[in-house]
Parts: structure tokens; C-alpha cells; sequence
DNA sequence: TTATCGTATTGACATGGATCAAAGCGACAG
DNA sequence: CTGTCGCTTTGATCCATGTCAATACGATAA
């Protein structure tokens, strides 16, 4: 039985617009004509503010939506019934959040937002019909969700087969790049999450993410203060990455 | 045990024919009027036949199409450059192959047949394109990439916080439910994968599947001989999963 | 300023699963 | 039938990471 969201639905006035949006590449409307763009402008219907600890949705919730993450950063988790949480993604700016519930009509995970954030709300129904009139954006969604089983495949490469270093060599990495990608700086950077939640997501104990931190820090790979990191030796970690561990 | 015929041939003449198949609800069908099947079955373009051990396509292949397999049993997985092996998946009728390409025109993973096997050829571009024609043909396909999504947290999960027992119940007790939704014994079936590749699949190493399989059976949950298993106990393995670990 | 609380770091020790090694088993070819 | 080969089982030992515990840090409120 699909439960209500426990937090009051915030839903601001304001249109959204794909046509304006700074995030076109990463986003659904990539190599739309301008009348196309204008036909998913109408399809989003608002945006919706979320404060920190505030959850988008919650693994039971019914499913109508997607979301385009506009700012902030959100996790998503799935919780065993004897307390156990797994973090199965950190979603950032021009992510797409929701998929999960499109085959059962119901949420299966719980998305959280990390910081204040902002999504766009694309109501999944007028997403499938104006996708079957717009060839591109049908596409464009196509990508988007299977771009998400093969990063589902690199987790569960890195959850199966990796020490707990080539681990967060991977995440740090990772972060960077998708930093880069938004027009950030590669080197330094601000965690929203916990060790904890990191360590969820990467299959470790909070206590493990911390002393690898400090080791990768001893080693000149990086410096750590808090949540603040700053790379110094990329490639560093990449070599660690690569390399044969065992 | 489908046996293996002698004649190497890859591509058969025969037309697939979705409207005949008895795999409707777990593939691409479902719902569909009489006539929106007919022209599913004009889409689906043949029937290629795989011999064991043969790969149905390798990480680097051009995407083309997607495959829905009719018999037989495969795995997916991804390599590393130093040599490790993950194992994403195994799949059986009805399940759909190839959907990690469309991102970006290029497959991901290796799909690899465990016994001899036959597949729909669905090809991909006909796919977006029918289904931008038929609304029902959408969704589903749709439901069914959402689904992968899920089943991915699920191992996810599976991979960042079980242990090997709570893993390979949860390993056994999936694989029956799904003979199970085929039709066939849910208390006794034929693995048609190795040791490795179950470790694999579970993060684990094939030493610690033979014996976590050895003390189920010396509990009483299961008997093994080799491939073939019995399930004695299954709620006691439920019971293994849902049990507080630590 | 000081108290508090969530988060992070660090140390000491325990342990589940990996590693290494040796048989055992079954299918198949010759 | 016999030998070979791939797969599986089982034992002994090791080690990466988990667990438990103490302390430190930083933000916020009083």
C-alpha cells in the first residue's frame, strides 16, 4: 500500500523550462528543435523545493513522476527491515530521479535530499505520450535509463571485486569527474554526505572510509579536512585503481 | 537437459512470433490487442540460436538490437582490465538482453549463453519506433528496463551489506521463485553455472559457495549434488534473510 | 564564553571470508 | 576400460575489514 510522503509537498509557482535549463546535455532534452523544446517546457509542470533531510520521495510512495535534479544533491537508499542501509546512488544536478518506480506503479527506494536542493517535476504519463511524438526525446529518455544499469554495473563491479581502497579511489574519482562535468573544479570539492553514507554506498564501515581517507591523505593522494576534500595526485589514484590488487 | 545438435547455425529463418509465445507476461507483450501483436511479430526479426559457452554479444560490440531469450539460460558480466570478473546477472526465458547498449550505441557487458539457448532479435531501432505507435508496447518495455533497475538494488544491496549465508539464501530462494513463475519445480532445479560464477555474482569466492552450500545441506535446508538442488527447508532459508545478522 | 550533539578520527582486537593446497568426483575422449 | 580435464569439496592458515571504544572536532544554541 503505497504510503503518503510524511513531508508537506513543496510546489512552487514558477514554470520550469527545459528551453532555459543549463543542464540540456545531461538532462532529457538534448537535440530537441526549439518546438520541441517548448512542448517539454509545457509537459514539466513545477519545480519543487526540498531543505536538507527532506525526502523526495519514499520506497512505498506511488509513483507518478520523475525528477530532474536542478540544484543540490540528493542519495538514494533501500532499507532492509532489520535496519540495514544500503545508499544505492548520489544524485546531482541534471539526474534524473524515480525510474525505480515505473515497473511496479510504486517508489522502491527512498530519495533524500543531502542539501537544500530544487527538482523539476516531469509527471511520467505526459512524459510517455509526448516521448511517443517526439522521437528525440523518446531516445533521450532510452539513454538516460540504460546510462543507469551500466553505472548499476560499475557499482556492483566495484561492491563485488574491489578492496576498500580501489573503492574510494573509484568514488572520489568519480565525484570529480561529474563536478568537472557540471563546471566545477576537478581538485576540490565538498562532500554532502557522511562517511557513513559513503561507506553504505561503497559496501563499508563508516570507521573503514575514515582511515582510508587518512592513508590516502599520508600518502599525498589527497587532503582531507572534514567533508572538504582536495585532490592532489589523480592520477594517483587511478594507478591504484588499475593496478592488480592481489 | 536440452541437448546439443551438431549443426553450428547462428541465425534460424524462422519468424519469431511473439503471438504465439508462451512468454507474454514476462516479455514484451502484455496487453497487447491482437493486431499491436501482429505487428510485434513483424518486428522481431528472427530467432538466433546460441551453443554453450557462446557469446551473444562482448562489451565493445556496436548496439543494435535487444534480445529476448525464448530458451536456455544465460549470464552477463564485466571484466576489468587486470582480469576480474563480475558477474551481473543470469538470465532465463522471457528475460530481456541487451539493454545496457542503448546509452551508447555500443554494449557494455558480455552476454554469454550457460547452455544452449535461442533468442528473439528485436531490433532496436523498430522497437523505439512501434512503440512510439503503440502505447501499450511502450509501457511495457519501459516497465521492464524500470525492473532491471530494481533487481540491480536489490544485488546491490545484496553485495554491500549480506553476508555469504544471507547471500546465498537470498541466491537460492530468487532462483527458485523465478523456475517457480516458469513453471517448473520450485523445490529442485538444475544450476547451469559454476561455482565461480555464482561467487562471482555474489562477491564471493567459489571455495565460500561450496561451503556455505555444504553447511545448508549439513542443516538440513538444502541437498546439493554438484548442479542439481533440492530445497528442503525454504522457509528456514527465508528465515536466514530476514533474521537481524549481527 | 561554554555545553551539546552529530560527525570524524584513531587505536586495539576479533573474525568472516580469502588464499593456498590437496583430494575427490564425473563426464568425456580415446 | 582408462586417463584427462574441469569442476567441486575440504582443510589449514592469513589478513582486510568489521567491531568496540575512546577521543577529537566543528557547528550551533544557550
Amino acid at each position: 500500500m503505497p504510503n503518503k510522503s510524511a513531508v508537506p509537498i513543496s510546489l512552487v509557482g514558477i514554470k520550469a523550462a527545459c528551453s532555459q535549463c543549463s543542464l540540456h546535455e545531461l538532462c532529457l532534452s538534448e537535440g530537441l528543435s526549439k518546438e520541441e523544446l517548448a512542448r517539454l517546457d509545457s509537459l514539466v509542470g513545477a519545480r519543487r523545493k526540498l531543505k536538507r533531510q527532506q525526502s523526495l520521495y519514499r520506497a512505498g510512495d506511488a509513483f507518478e513522476a520523475l525528477y530532474a535534479v536542478r540544484t543540490g544533491f540528493f542519495k538514494t537508499d533501500v532499507l532492509l527491515e532489520d535496519g540495514r542501509e544500503q545508499v544505492t546512488g548520489f544524485q546531482m544536478a541534471g539526474e534524473i530521479l524515480g525510474m525505480d518506480g515505473i515497473g511496479t506503479e510504486v517508489h522502491t527506494c527512498n530519495a533524500v535530499a543531502l542539501e537544500d536542493s530544487e527538482v523539476c517535476v516531469i509527471p511520467f504519463a505526459l512524459l510517455e505520450q509526448l516521448s511517443r511524438e517526439i522521437q528525440a526525446l523518446q531516445h533521450n529518455f532510452h539513454k538516460v535509463m540504460s546510462r543507469e544499469l551500466v553505472r548499476d554495473q560499475g557499482l556492483m563491479m566495484l561492491l563485488g571485486t574491489m578492496r576498500a581502497e580501489e573503492r574510494l579511489a573509484a568514488f572520489l574519482l568519480n565525484m570529480s569527474q561529474r563536478f568537472t562535468s557540471r563546471g566545477y573544479s576537478a581538485a576540490e570539492f565538498h562532500l554532502r554526505m557522511t562517511r557513513e553514507e559513503i561507506g553504505s554506498y561503497l559496501g563499508l564501515k563508516l570507521e573503514t572510509v575514515s582511515r582510508v581517507f587518512s592513508r590516502f591523505q599520508e600518502e599525498g593522494f589527497i587532503a582531507v579536512q572534514q567533508k572538504h576534500i582536495r585532490i592532489l595526485d589523480g592520477d594517483g589514484l587511478r594507478r591504484l585503481l588499475n593496478q592488480r590488487s592481489r
